[in-house]
RNA sequence: UCCCGAGUAACUCAGUCGGUAGAGUAGGUGGCUGUUAACCACCCUGUCGCUGGUUCGAGUCCAGCCUCGGGAGCCA
C-alpha cells in the first residue's frame, strides 16, 4: 500500500505520507492554502505555503472546488491550530477529478434536498457518523449472539404465507406460483429452527406497506430476531436485557467521537444497566390514565403513550401481557387469564418508545388451531407451522429488535430516516 | 386515509397595504503568510409549484390541483 489513512496519522509524526481522498473544504490566506481532506476513516487540514512548495502545485490547489478527489503527500506535524490535532504540510499535490458544483454546501440545508441528494450526503459528518454508529451497532448484535451460541439462520425475504396479520404486506407475482410477499418477518421459520439448532437468530431486511407517515417509521428497514427453546417469558425479559446492555457498552465503548460529533448526550445511555423495569400492560394502562392519556384498556398505546410512558422512568421498560385482541395469533394465552397473551414490549427511554417486541410462542397444537381459525388465517398456508406443535413441541419464546429505531435512540435522533444509509419511506424511493 | 404547514435564484430564506424581484451562501474575478462555516471588494444567478379567476396591475387576494414536510391512524 503506498498511501495511509487519516486515522493513523499519529503513527506517523514527522514523517512523509501519502493520503487519497476528497476535499471537504478549502480556505485560503493568499500565500497559504489550507485543504480539509477527508478519505472517510477522518479529516486532517493540509498547508501549502508560498515559496515552500513549488509554484506549480501551489497554483494547482487554486484549481481544487469541494469534494474533488485528490492525491497529497507531506509530513505530517502536530499542531494545535489544526482541526484534528494534526496537520500535514504539503510537498506534492495530485487531483485525480475536479469536482463541478458540488450541491451540498457547507451551509444549511433542508432534509428534503439533502435526502434527494443521500448519495452525496453520506460524505457529510453528521450521516457520516450515524452510520459508523450503525456499523458497530450491527457488529455488536451479530458478536452478542455468536458469543452466545446462537446459531444464524437466514430466513426467506419471499413468502407465500404471511406472518402476522395486522400489517400490509408488499405483493409481487412469483413465476408461476402465485402471490408472494415480502417478509415482514422471519420468526415463524426461526421457530422451526430451534428444534434443530436451540437458540436462533435471524438478521435482515424487512418490508412493510403500510402508509405509515411519522418519524418513526420506514417500509424497508432491518430487524434481528431471536428465538430460543425453552425459554418462558421471563428468561425471554432476562435475555433481551442482557443483550441490550451489551450492544449499548459496546457503543458507548467503540463509538466516543461519533457520538460526540453528533453531540449526543450519553448519559442515559450509561444508565442502561440491569434490572430494567418491568411492568405489566394493565399498570401500564393505569399510569398513563393517571398522566391524561385517553387510552382504554384493551388496545395498543399510540406514539404519544409511548413517550408519555418511558419518560416516566431513566431506563428502558419492558411492558408485559397485553390484551389478546391487540397482539398477533402465534402468542401463548396466559395460563389463568383469557385476555392477556405472554408477551414483551421493550420501550426505550428518553420519549424513543418501542425497540424490541418478543413473546413466548403458542407451542399448543389445538389452541393455535383455534387461534388461526378466530383469525380468519387460511390454515393450510400454516400447515408446517402447526407441524411444530406436533412432532416434540417445547416452550419458546423469542423478539424482534428493530435496528433503525435502536440506532435513533442510540444516537439521539429526532427522525429514523437519518438511520439507514438509503431511506425508504412512503414518499421516497429515490436515490 | 384524515388534520395542520410549506412551495420565490443551485441552496437557506426575506418580500410590509396588491404597484412590476432581494439578502446570505454556492459559483466567477481580484486582494490577503495561520485560516477554523475564514475574511474584504466587485460580478453573475428567477417558469415566484401548476391551472384558472378577481383586478388597470397578483409572489401577494380567491378557487382547484400537484409536490413535499410534520402529526394522527397503522406498525417495529
Amino acid at each position: 500500500m503506498d498511501f495511509c489513512y487519516i486515522e493513523d496519522i499519529g503513527k506517523h509524526e514527522g514523517e512523509k505520507v501519502t493520503l487519497k481522498g476528497w476535499l471537504y473544504n478549502k480556505r485560503s490566506k493568499g500565500k497559504i492554502h489550507f485543504l480539509l481532506v477527508r478519505d472517510g476513516t477522518g479529516i486532517i487540514q493540509c498547508v501549502l505555503t508560498k515559496g515552500e512548495v513549488a509554484d506549480n502545485i501551489f497554483n494547482t490547489s487554486d484549481e481544487l472546488t469541494q469534494e474533488s478527489s485528490l492525491e497529497v503527500t507531506g509530513t505530517v506535524r502536530q499542531d494545535q491550530r489544526a482541526p484534528g490535532g494534526y496537520e500535514l504540510n504539503l510537498s506534492d499535490l495530485k487531483i485525480i477529478q475536479i469536482a463541478q458544483d458540488y450541491p451540498i454546501t457547507p451551509k444549511p440545508h433542508g432534509t428534503t434536498f439533502l435526502f434527494d441528494h443521500r448519495h452525496l450526503y453520506l460524505r457529510s459528518r453528521r450521516p457520516h457518523a450515524i452510520l459508523k454508529v450503525r456499523n458497530e451497532l450491527i457488529w455488536a448484535i451479530r458478536n452478542y449472539f455468536y458469543k452466545n451460541k446462537f446459531v444464524l439462520i437466514d430466513t426467506p425475504l419471499l413468502t407465500g404465507s404471511v406472518g402476522e396479520t395486522t400489517s400490509t404486506l408488499f405483493e409481487t407475482q412469483y413465476l408461476n406460483e402465485g402471490k408472494a410477499y415480502l417478509a415482514q418477518t422471519g420468526q415463524l421459520y426461526l421457530e422451526a429452527a430451534i428444534a434443530a439448532f436451540g437458540k436462533v437468530y435471524c438478521f435482515g431486511p424487512t418490508f412493510r406497506a403500510e402508509k405509515s407517515k411519522t418519524r418513526r417509521h420506514l417500509t424497508e428497514f432491518w430487524m434481528v430476531e431471536a428465538e430460543e427453546a425453552f425459554y418462558d417469558n421471563d428468561d425471554n425479559m432476562d435475555l433481551q436485557e442482557d443483550f441490550l446492555i451489551f450492544i449499548v457498552n459496546w457503543i458507548l465503548e467503540k463509538c466516543q467521537e461519533e457520538l460526540k460529533e453528533l453531540e449526543r448526550d450519553i448519559s442515559p445511555l450509561e444508565k442502561v444497566k440491569k434490572p430494567f423495569y418491568r411492568i405489566s400492560y394493565d399498570e401500564a394502562v393505569e399510569k398513563l390514565k393517571k398522566a391524561g392519556s385517553k387510552i382504554e384498556w384493551g388496545t395498543d398505546f399510540g406514539g404519544e403513550d409511548e413517550t408519555i410512558l418511558t419518560k416516566m422512568f431513566d431506563r428502558p421498560v419492558f411492558v408485559y401481557n397485553y390484551p389478546k385482541k391487540a397482539r398477533a395469533f402465534y402468542m401463548k394465552p396466559h395460563p389463568t387469564r383469557d385476555d392477556v397473551v405472554l408477551c414483551a414490549d421493550l420501550l426505550a427511554p428518553e420519549g424513543y418508545g418501542e425497540i424490541i417486541g418478543g413473546s413466548q410462542r403458542n407451542d399448543d397444537y389445538d389452541s393455535l388451531v383455534q387461534r388461526i381459525k378466530e383469525e380468519n388465517l387460511p390454515l393450510d398456508a400454516y400447515k408446517w407451522f402447526l407441524d411444530l406443535r406436533k412432532y416434540g413441541s417445547v416452550p419458546h419464546s423469542g423478539f424482534g429488535l428493530g435496528v433503525e429505531r435502536t440506532l435513533t435512540w442510540i444516537c439521539g435522533l429526532s427522525h429514523i430516516r437519518e438511520s439507514i444509509p438509503f431511506p425508504r419511506t412512503i414518499y421516497r424511493l429515490y436515490p
